[in-house]
DNA sequence: TATGAATGAGAATTCATTCAT
DNA sequence: TATGAATGAATTCTCATTCAT
């Protein structure tokens, strides 16, 4: 099991080998659970290296926060065009974070499960991370009020309620598509994109959100997009 | 800081001291870096007791988590009337929710954080519960379909996505509020209610859902409410 | 090997024991090369049963030498009547320092060899210890003094070193009598009284310092005493 | 604070370097304490580099020691001139042990106090280092009894007793000396061989040994000498 | 009902030491 | 002459769990 034994590899592919063993135990085991004896097979070397390069349990999970956070937020960032509309590029962020989510099922638990649940050192890292997204979404809030020449009524904690909401449906909804079978990051995506906008109300009066054309919008994006469920236009 | 220590008493009593010990230990350190000795000194017993009782740290881990969980569908259950509309029916369940999480932190840990991140046994138990809840919801979304008198081009994976966001956004939420100090359940529950039954489209629109009369309801209930801050009638 | 299996005895007698065993084990290992395996076989005990007792190494290491010091002081203070003349408590406090040193020579090395090698918080409390003793030795010199009805002519800090000088060559003498068969701690105690008190210069003219009578004194206290080597009276 | 990084230097400079660093770290952490790799560090080469060199670190412990000691007889024996008196002898020989040993603090502490506490191997070259030296002060002794014309009634044992307890004494006060600030290596020089020659009996009668005139003897040997304490000719 | 005494099994971490270049 | 990469073997310490009373 685990890497096939390579000897004599420089530091940095090692040290890349240890992280994603790491990631892998860690989001499956836990932190407490996890040992470092299972971490250094796993990655093909013996733990007095692994502690050579990340010097503690504690320092080899905040490496692997940190690495798993900084990706995520990269993945989100690179999967949103910021000139379009505000709907649409809250659209194109949820799209982007269910595919990486579900691309990375270890790392999203590392993040959403695991650096949570065991002590500020680490919970702060994820914070971080989430604050940076909650701070993108308020403002894709404001903006789309904005772009609807409204008024919205909405005082800034309501908004930041809102946005916190909206995340969290997300991070929630990310564990359900990945333990759902068939659920694709799309499908997802879409779901949770007609709830945010339209609402419950609308969607009872047969008005959802209308996601973009999956087909013109794949082509933009090189994605093979299934097209979202509910997509009549409002 | 334990229970004072009074011998002999009835093996009920002492089981609820015991839980409630492991409840607050549990939830605080996590399932792992929570010991037996320390639970045990906070419930003012000696260890052997505790295996007596209980069994072992995993079935001690498992009757804590049956124990929240059941209370916190309890109070859900408790707040809800269910002669009322959907809407209506599903802002006292949020109301509920999120009561009964800020006055039990340590039992919402150990539902929403310990729980899930130590494998299936535990994660089961919550999944139970969760689902049961997500069915309440789905119900409630299906009969607000009804009520409307229309067909809601909703299949049943959608409809399932969408209990299931709701969920998660009043998951996070309870953290979000716990964490937000002046934050009161009820304006959480109607932050939440807002998002979800009017969307953010509407929300641009100046539609918000309405919440309910706060004095009239806090008179129905018991409770002093705070006025949800986003409330004129749509 | 070690002490036999009992099982089940209370705790201050099991501490003892593991006292006794860490004493050996420190003694002859030194500090860092004891193992707590080692300490704890050599008790009859498991490992974390001493960890339960004795907290960890340092805490254990520091029993061992509060204890030995502790024992040692006493030695010394029961063998000296403070109502004799200065030489005789000098006499006294020598005698029953060797005996006690070569009784006990494993404690005497965790003293003189380990506690001093292995950083302040150890080797404070030897400190303490042996400043208790050079302020005992420094006061029978002034007393002394007084007796001859002089004025010395001796600054305090000549009077400190010459005490320090005493204590330090009575310590080296301990190892060596303790290392060369066939020296009795009766004679050590001669060779370093006549050393102190009449000095080399003394010693080369014939008028060695005066050792009590054996026989009569080994009555008083009960010992059985070698003679001294080296006793005419001045 | 290393040695400066130079590269390829020949083999005994090299071996020099790392002899220093590993006294310096022997002497302040203990031998079991020092880690070939803060010794490597210090030396300013890679560990593999202390190996191919000196073999291990027994082996490189034992350079250590026999370097120290051959260093500190070396200064004791260029300090006297065997063709003084025998108390004259004594007198500048503790004077170059104690110059010495305060100048090279960590050598004395690996000779006397690390290399003494870690097994035979090496306080046998200690133990032999040691051995030279008393011999060297039983024969002062012996000297001093001839010179003085007497018969001193001294069996060998009880010589061998008193240069023992004279070179304790010695040790003991170089440590002193280097932990009382403002006391420098005449003064205790001068301090002991009071306590040597003399006695406290004498001293108690104002007939102390009397030290060279400082003035002098610092201009044959080129030192600039504080004057002893107590120094009234005999 | 209740507990003081005790342990097997495993956790993280460190170190002296070597290999391949 | 010199080193980056790598490890086998301990070591300290903790924990869930049980026994005997």
């Amino acid at each position: 099991m685990g890497a096939v034994k390579t000897k004599r590899m420089p530091r940095a592919v090692r040290e890349q080998q240890m992280l994603d063993a790491a990631v892998r135990i860690f989001g499956r085991r836990g932190y407490m659970a996890a040992s470092m004896d299972e971490i250094a097979e796993l990655a093909g070397v013996s733990k007095p290296l692994v502690y050579l390069y990340l010097n503690s349990k504690e320092s080899l999970f905040t490496a692997c926060i940190r690495r798993e956070a900084e990706a995520l937020v990269e993945a989100v960032r690179a999967g949103v065009r910021r000139e379009l509309p505000a709907d649409r590029q809250l659209w194109e962020g949820l799209d982007a974070f269910f595919t990486h989510t579900s691309r990375n099922p270890d790392g999203w638990a590392v993040l959403h499960l695991q650096a949570r649940t065991h002590g500020e050192p680490f919970a702060a890292v994820v914070t971080a991370m989430r604050e940076e997204i909650v701070v993108f979404v308020t403002q894709l809030i404001v903006d789309a009020a904005r772009e609807a020449h409204r008024d919205p009524h909405l005082p800034g904690r309501e908004v930041a309620g809102l946005a916190e909401a909206l995340v969290g449906a997300a991070e929630s909804l990310a564990a359900w598509a990945n333990a759902t079978p068939g659920t694709t990051a799309r499908q997802a995506a879409a779901t949770l994109m007609n709830f945010a906008w339209a609402g419950l109300g609308d969607l009872m009066d047969g008005r959802p959100w209308s996601p973009p054309e999956p087909d013109q919008d794949a082509q933009d994006r090189g994605q093979t997009g299934g097209s979202a469920e509910t997509s009549p236009t409002r």
